[in-house]
DNA sequence: GCCAACGTTGGC
DNA sequence: GCCAACGTTGGC
Protein backbone atom coordinates (compact mmCIF):
# COMPACT_ATOMS: atom_id res chain seq x y z
CA UNK A 1 0.00 0.00 0.00
CA UNK A 2 1.24 3.25 -0.86
CA UNK A 3 0.53 7.01 0.96
CA UNK A 4 -0.23 10.35 -1.10
CA UNK A 5 -0.85 13.48 -0.18
CA UNK A 6 -3.95 15.60 -1.66
CA UNK A 7 -4.66 19.61 -1.66
CA UNK A 8 -7.55 21.24 -1.76
CA UNK A 9 -8.16 25.17 -0.97
CA UNK A 10 -10.50 24.77 2.19
CA UNK A 11 -13.00 27.22 0.37
CA UNK A 12 -12.86 25.39 -2.85
CA UNK A 13 -13.68 22.11 -1.42
CA UNK A 14 -13.09 20.94 2.54
CA UNK A 15 -12.28 17.75 4.43
CA UNK A 16 -16.00 18.75 5.73
CA UNK A 17 -17.67 18.71 2.67
CA UNK A 18 -15.76 15.31 2.00
CA UNK A 19 -17.03 14.28 5.30
CA UNK A 20 -20.51 14.71 4.28
CA UNK A 21 -20.19 13.10 1.09
CA UNK A 22 -19.40 9.58 3.37
CA UNK A 23 -19.02 6.26 1.98
CA UNK A 24 -19.51 6.61 -1.92
CA UNK A 25 -16.59 8.67 -2.16
CA UNK A 26 -15.78 11.67 -4.08
CA UNK A 27 -14.41 12.21 -8.38
CA UNK A 28 -10.82 13.77 -7.71
CA UNK A 29 -11.08 15.79 -10.60
CA UNK A 30 -9.13 19.11 -12.02
CA UNK A 31 -6.24 17.93 -12.09
CA UNK A 32 -3.92 19.82 -14.67
CA UNK A 33 -0.13 19.27 -14.20
CA UNK A 34 1.53 16.20 -15.58
CA UNK A 35 3.45 16.04 -12.23
CA UNK A 36 0.21 15.31 -10.03
CA UNK A 37 -1.27 13.12 -12.83
CA UNK A 38 1.24 10.72 -12.66
CA UNK A 39 0.76 10.71 -9.05
CA UNK A 40 -2.88 9.98 -9.39
CA UNK A 41 -1.92 7.50 -12.38
CA UNK A 42 0.16 5.47 -9.33
CA UNK A 43 -2.43 5.58 -6.94
CA UNK A 44 -4.36 1.63 -6.02
CA UNK A 45 -7.82 1.27 -4.45
CA UNK A 46 -6.55 1.02 -0.22
CA UNK A 47 -4.02 3.77 -0.91
CA UNK A 48 -4.70 6.42 2.15
CA UNK A 49 -4.33 9.47 1.46
CA UNK A 50 -3.25 12.64 3.77
CA UNK A 51 -5.78 15.41 3.13
CA UNK A 52 -4.09 19.23 2.95
CA UNK A 53 -5.46 22.73 3.26
CA UNK A 54 -3.65 24.92 1.57
CA UNK A 55 -3.72 28.66 1.58
CA UNK A 56 -6.54 28.56 4.74
CA UNK A 57 -5.35 26.79 7.21
CA UNK A 58 -2.00 25.50 5.98
CA UNK A 59 -2.48 21.86 7.61
CA UNK A 60 -3.22 18.35 7.03
CA UNK A 61 -6.74 17.62 8.57
CA UNK A 62 -7.93 14.38 8.02
CA UNK A 63 -7.34 11.16 5.75
CA UNK A 64 -9.33 9.70 2.80
CA UNK A 65 -8.64 6.61 0.93
CA UNK A 66 -8.75 5.84 -2.93
CA UNK A 67 -12.23 3.55 -3.93
CA UNK A 68 -11.13 3.79 -7.55
CA UNK A 69 -7.91 3.78 -9.19
CA UNK A 70 -7.17 6.30 -12.11
CA UNK A 71 -9.54 6.76 -14.86
CA UNK A 72 -9.91 9.44 -17.99
CA UNK A 73 -10.72 12.79 -15.85
CA UNK A 74 -14.82 13.22 -16.95
CA UNK A 75 -13.74 16.72 -16.78
CA UNK A 76 -10.88 16.99 -18.93
CA UNK A 77 -12.44 17.74 -22.92
CA UNK A 78 -8.59 16.70 -24.03
CA UNK A 79 -8.72 13.39 -22.30
CA UNK A 80 -5.70 13.72 -21.37
CA UNK A 81 -5.67 14.27 -17.62
CA UNK A 82 -6.98 11.42 -15.05
CA UNK A 83 -8.90 11.55 -12.13
CA UNK A 84 -9.41 8.90 -9.02
CA UNK A 85 -12.57 8.75 -6.48
CA UNK A 86 -11.90 8.83 -2.66
CA UNK A 87 -13.92 8.00 0.31
CA UNK A 88 -13.60 10.17 3.94
CA UNK A 89 -12.04 8.13 6.28
CA UNK A 90 -11.14 10.23 9.41
CA UNK A 91 -10.12 13.23 10.94
CA UNK A 92 -6.75 13.63 12.20
CA UNK A 93 -6.96 14.02 16.20
CA UNK A 94 -4.76 17.42 15.85
CA UNK A 95 -4.21 18.64 12.36
CA UNK A 96 -0.34 18.69 11.19
CA UNK A 97 0.19 22.32 10.45
CA UNK A 98 2.67 23.25 7.56
CA UNK A 99 4.61 25.46 9.98
CA UNK A 100 5.17 22.19 12.31
CA UNK A 101 6.17 19.97 9.58
CA UNK A 102 8.83 22.53 8.23
CA UNK A 103 10.37 22.15 12.02
CA UNK A 104 10.87 18.34 11.87
CA UNK A 105 14.61 17.48 9.98
CA UNK A 106 13.09 13.99 8.75
CA UNK A 107 10.08 15.82 6.84
CA UNK A 108 12.28 18.34 5.25
CA UNK A 109 12.59 16.33 2.23
CA UNK A 110 8.98 16.21 1.69
CA UNK A 111 7.46 17.47 -1.72
CA UNK A 112 4.85 19.60 0.46
CA UNK A 113 7.73 22.04 1.29
CA UNK A 114 10.04 21.62 -1.82
CA UNK A 115 7.72 22.02 -4.27
CA UNK A 116 4.83 24.57 -2.76
CA UNK A 117 2.93 24.19 -6.07
CA UNK A 118 2.32 20.63 -6.87
CA UNK A 119 -1.42 19.34 -5.49
CA UNK A 120 -1.03 14.98 -5.23
CA UNK A 121 2.53 14.16 -4.49
CA UNK A 122 3.68 10.62 -2.49
CA UNK A 123 4.82 10.27 0.97
CA UNK A 124 7.07 7.59 2.39
CA UNK A 125 5.97 5.14 4.68
CA UNK A 126 8.69 6.66 7.03
CA UNK A 127 7.37 10.20 6.61
CA UNK A 128 3.31 8.78 6.76
CA UNK A 129 3.98 7.43 10.39
CA UNK A 130 6.04 10.39 11.68
CA UNK A 131 2.98 12.76 10.82
CA UNK A 132 0.74 10.31 12.32
CA UNK A 133 2.10 10.26 15.26
CA UNK A 134 2.26 14.21 15.21
CA UNK A 135 -1.58 14.05 15.20
CA UNK A 136 -2.16 12.11 17.91
CA UNK A 137 0.15 14.63 20.12
CA UNK A 138 -3.11 15.96 22.03
CA UNK A 139 -5.17 12.65 22.32
C1' DG B 1 13.69 23.77 -30.01
C1' DC B 2 14.59 27.99 -27.46
C1' DC B 3 13.11 31.38 -24.49
C1' DA B 4 10.41 35.57 -23.22
C1' DA B 5 6.05 36.60 -21.65
C1' DC B 6 2.43 35.39 -19.20
C1' DG B 7 -0.66 32.77 -15.90
C1' DT B 8 -1.33 30.15 -11.62
C1' DT B 9 -0.44 28.37 -7.10
C1' DG B 10 0.27 28.93 -2.54
C1' DG B 11 3.14 30.71 1.30
C1' DC B 12 3.88 34.83 3.67
C1' DG C 1 -1.93 41.93 -1.58
C1' DC C 2 2.61 40.59 -2.88
C1' DC C 3 5.76 37.75 -4.95
C1' DA C 4 8.67 33.47 -5.68
C1' DA C 5 8.46 29.37 -8.01
C1' DC C 6 7.17 27.06 -11.64
C1' DG C 7 4.25 25.56 -15.61
C1' DT C 8 2.44 26.84 -20.19
C1' DT C 9 2.12 29.29 -24.45
C1' DG C 10 3.51 31.22 -28.63
C1' DG C 11 6.72 33.81 -31.63
C1' DC C 12 10.76 33.13 -33.93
Amino acid sequence: MKYWLLKSEPNVWSIHQQKKNGIKGVVWDGVRNYQAANNLKKMKKGDLCFFYHSNIGKEIVGIVEVIKKAFIDPTDNKKKFVAVIVRFKKMLKKTVTLENIKKNKDLMHLSLIKQSRLSVMPIDTKSWKILNKMSNINK
